[in-house]
DNA sequence: CGTCATTTTGAAGACTGTCAACGCGCGTGG
DNA sequence: CCACGCGCGTTGACAGTCTTCAAAATGACG
């Protein structure tokens, strides 16, 4: 079924994207707090080719991820290739930070991406002395768990319009896009966040530019024309 | 499918291990530890009957409960009635733990329940200074993460068939029971958890009778027959 | 024993998946 | 410079799974 794309081909692993990397985008993160801060400080930076894979389903989950730059997808595979995309992780976003000593999810850049890495050892100790360090480390996870929350109610009880609609207001959301919103990820990806196919993925945006929801200057940009209606798929 | 075939031949129906089915088995609760135990000295009991509201949708957060007996169902109502069930609790389970000010779900009763409600002011206040109480309510939301992360693959990426055998499998585990499972909810509940009508949980359920998987002495009794087809079902 | 809720079963239909073909953008190399 | 291949996305036709609508069976309870 799924084939896995992977064009690990790309030879170039370790590049770092240096030009690029830290555009003056001036994006406001989201997590911008002294503790999300702080996690630069104490982490090491590490750069990702597209693709690469951050953390393995199973592997011992050592550190606590904050993106710098680019984007990242965690997901669980089937034994028979199906995946689950969990969550899409944009800059600023902090993700690894599960409950067990395993990793239950992979972690993969989307595209290149610059990330920093802190040991939860570190954190570990610090949250024993220091109450605000342990209410942010579960702040973190109970806001992970409102997100999946979200997405539980869209895979078990929408269709794919209404999936499509509150992907894009999430999108935009993130993004901190009023109406444009440029994808990191592909129609896979996201088929895969929403339960549903590439085929179905592409034709519910082809329908929603027939209805002039949205326009598709490009694959990867979606600008967002009648956000009534796209509301209106959510509930 | 040889290996169902081959089995429901060589199967006694109805015969299980009678003398050890509900021996003094030292039934271990979940998550009895001292964290969880302290809790019933903190709160106070409260019974409910059945379908009754424990809390609601938007409503804030004023406590967390313990299941003393009975079982419970949160869930996410959507505008035009279609539900969503996030997760179903038993005696020893603890709910009504999420992050922000409001509930994200509702909390009902499935049969009468008595559960101990422990004001969430008071734990925040023992958290501060006490890293052991922070760490454990991190650890109750993690779990529920954990709980969460399966439920999303089971909706996003499974069929009928895949979704009732996970159910059944996680139900007897939460149950303790080897081979008998009493079911506390009704076919409505297990097809609004799992993203499906009760006509088709009905007809997963009686397929699966037919293929010597289970067998439903009652409607609310199943028996697992054939663990090793149930688990083929699992990935 | 009758009533009501719940569950089961059946038949038809809808939505999404599957399979296949085509288009598009882009880098490579003739 | 342009043909070609490749990855990715789009579109179409058809099939399959699950839902919907309807009705019969089962079981709890007065």
């Amino acid at each position: 079924m799924l084939v896995q794309a992977k064009q690990a081909s790309t030879v170039t692993r370790f590049v770092f994207p240096a030009p690029r990397a830290h555009a003056p985008r001036a994006v406001v993160c989201k997590q911008e707090n002294s503790f999300s801060a702080s996690l630069e400080l104490m982490g090491t930076k590490f750069p990702y080719v597209r693709n690469e894979e951050i953390y393995g389903q199973g592997e011992s989950s050592e550190y606590l991820y904050k993106i710098i730059s680019g984007s990242v997808r965690t997901y669980k595979l089937l034994d028979d290739g199906r995946r689950q995309i969990g969550a899409f992780y944009l800059p600023g976003d902090v993700f690894g930070l599960e409950s067990g000593a395993e990793h239950r999810f992979s972690a993969e850049a989307i595209s290149d991406a610059v990330v920093i890495a802190v040991k939860r050892s570190t954190l570990n100790a610090l949250s024993q002395s220091d109450p605000v360090i342990a209410r942010e480390l579960w702040q973190i996870t109970a806001r992970e768990l409102d997100h999946v929350h979200d997405l539980m109610v869209l895979l078990g009880r929408s269709n794919a319009r209404e999936r499509v609609a509150a992907f894009l207001m999430k999108m935009a959301k993130d993004t901190h896009s009023a109406v444009e919103i440029e994808l990191p990820m592909s129609r896979q990806d996201i088929a895969d966040y929403l339960g549903l196919t590439i085929e179905t993925i592409s034709r519910t945006l082809s329908c929603m530019e027939r209805d002039a929801i949205i326009a598709l200057p490009s694959s990867r940009k979606i600008l967002l024309r009648n956000r009534v209606a796209l509301r209106k798929l959510n509930s």
